[in-house]
DNA sequence: GATGAATGAGGGTTCATTCAT
DNA sequence: TATGAATGAACCCTCATTCAT
């Protein structure tokens, strides 16, 4: 049985390995500094955290729980496929999530990815539960070889807007990407149910 | 005239860097390890080089510029509009170029871009001949408006699949992101020259 | 309450710098070799000190208190002006403190004052106490102007032997330096108060 | 028989780690920056100084004759053993050569002199030759003992004042050093010659 | 559980010195 | 002679990790 003190120290050190990571950047992320953010001292982190690379780990973790919450409540809302897929889509670039700071963070993760397992796990995770949403709205919308065209499609597009917003453009807006999101949208997704079309 | 020795040891180094990075990611790439590649001691690297940055700023230009000659080699054989536009796709998928390693690359420095001006500078040159080149082609298919949104769609899509690659991840191939890129152009750039319609 | 042990080890440390200073001369005053003198590792040294610049500010910091604490002593004891001003030639000039070691490493801070701008602090605060140490005595046995000039040049000799003492020169002595003094003291500094003559 | 454009050269590089001293310190002075003031490489240096130390010490000696000119151009000028006395402090205070810079290199090399043997010996030189020619003067003005004093006390000064220029105090004026030196004079050495009294 | 002191490895960088050309 | 390429040691500093308290 896990200690419930530990779970909320887990919990607040990835908040802070979180917060530290926006501030900081990846490379400017140290234990140290983690353990300041919460409040706590260097040492401490490694009770809760065999390593760095599990506490950073963890932190990526909870941060794409995070983006899927949004995306669940959104989708909850929605009652057409349609209405569903925007949803995914918003979800994906809400205000507080899209933000050049978390994309940034972000990025430095994806960078760590093929050199770092547990990354790679977490990653390929996101990735599936991205492609298993968009399929569920498209299929209804599409038929089925179109609609996983068009889920790949739909996903390798925000993975390239988050790497634009990583990148800190500021000639790069959140306003920009939805705009061309939707015009892709537009042009690939029928309004109305229609899989056999 | 510059010392030719330099000039060599200088393209020797970044050639080196350019494998190191590849072999262990950007963090992994230490002053000491490049110069092991490049059958060197750890101090000459200070001769060419001020600097890691510089070093890794000459690297990424240097990487960049192939990219380039590849695109403008085969801009160099289309005719058309529709083939130029092709010859860019291609160029940005060659095999020799997007392979997860270089891909990989190509990621870690993009982490960098916002913690490092130079990189960004570099950043900012490759998007704007990409744009520019894109904006080459689709001006004479597509009314202006219509060509700077696909121009710019485009864009995000290569940049999204050169992200993926980087991932290395083994579902992943160059002939998926082709099929998908050329879905795309096929849905909107019309065969034929019709910047009115 | 700063902690205590955090105290003791910066009190060591400063303490190792200064032996080491004396032993090696300022160059040969390395962060691992303070550390050694100290029992210390290397790395520990950057726990209680943010830099090397900051340690050795300490430790001159620290030297420089030790000096004043033998003046003070001194001035205690002494009662008439004429005392006072002995007392404080005597204290800079006392037997534990006038050593070649000691001038020695206070000769290389000096050097470095031009080039550390909180050297530079230090190296004021001192002279200035030096200065209002003097004319507080000078001021009941001269004249004003004439009480300047002689504080100066007073101030000027001390900082000449201990010049001289840094030189680890054999020839040189305590006791000559102490009969210089005197000598230029008896010329310039009349035995009762006579501030108006 | 030592080629004659070896000299040439190292008279070169002296007066290159010279001006290198005062513009970097002795602590900046590296053979690189020594070789590049003199429009030489690098390597060249060792060919006509085994050493580093033996280029500042050629350096130094070449500097203290410089000083020991100016001296001796004022002596030659002067007549009467008081106006010999005033050439040789006039000579230890000449604008060109009483600057902070040179000040503050020969601080430097004061504070290496006791871990470096040949410094030390061209420390004492110069120290001997001051005492020397200093004693010339006060023979004939002074007793013996008393001159002897006196010429210590002089040279004791002058140490002082050169430290105290070193330091680079913007307070602190060559105009003050000479002031103070001459009050010093008035009253320890008669107008006329009066070794007797 | 919690602290923060302590270690030690490793990184970037500088530089005197050597050596092939 | 002269160059500047090349070496390698040494320095300062950072930081993940361990451990006594």
């Amino acid at each position: 049985m896990p200690t419930r003190i530990g779970d909320i120290r887990r919990q607040d050190l990835t908040e802070a390995a979180f917060l530290t990571l926006q501030q900081h950047g990846l490379r400017g992320t140290t234990i140290a500094r983690v353990g300041a953010q919460a409040g706590m001292s260097p040492g401490i982190v490694h009770h809760y955290f065999k390593n760095k690379a599990e506490l950073l780990e963890a932190t990526m973790r909870r941060t794409g729980a995070k983006l899927s919450k949004e995306v669940i409540a959104l989708l909850r809302k929605a009652t057409t496929p349609r209405e569903r897929l925007y949803a995914i889509i918003e979800g994906n670039f809400a205000p507080d999530t899209f933000t050049p700071e978390i994309a940034h963070a972000w990025l430095s993760f994806c960078a760590e990815v093929p050199v770092n397992p547990q990354f790679a796990r977490i990653q390929r995770v996101l990735q599936r539960r991205m492609h298993s949403n968009l399929m569920h709205c498209l299929r209804q919308l599409l038929p089925l070889e179109k609609a996983i065209a068009v889920a790949g499609t739909i996903s390798v597009l925000i993975d390239g807007f988050w790497l634009r917003r990583g990148l800190k453009d500021e000639a790069f807006s959140r306003q920009q990407a939805l705009k061309q999101m939707r015009d892709y949208l537009d042009q690939h997704v029928p309004e109305t149910s229609n899989p056999e079309a």
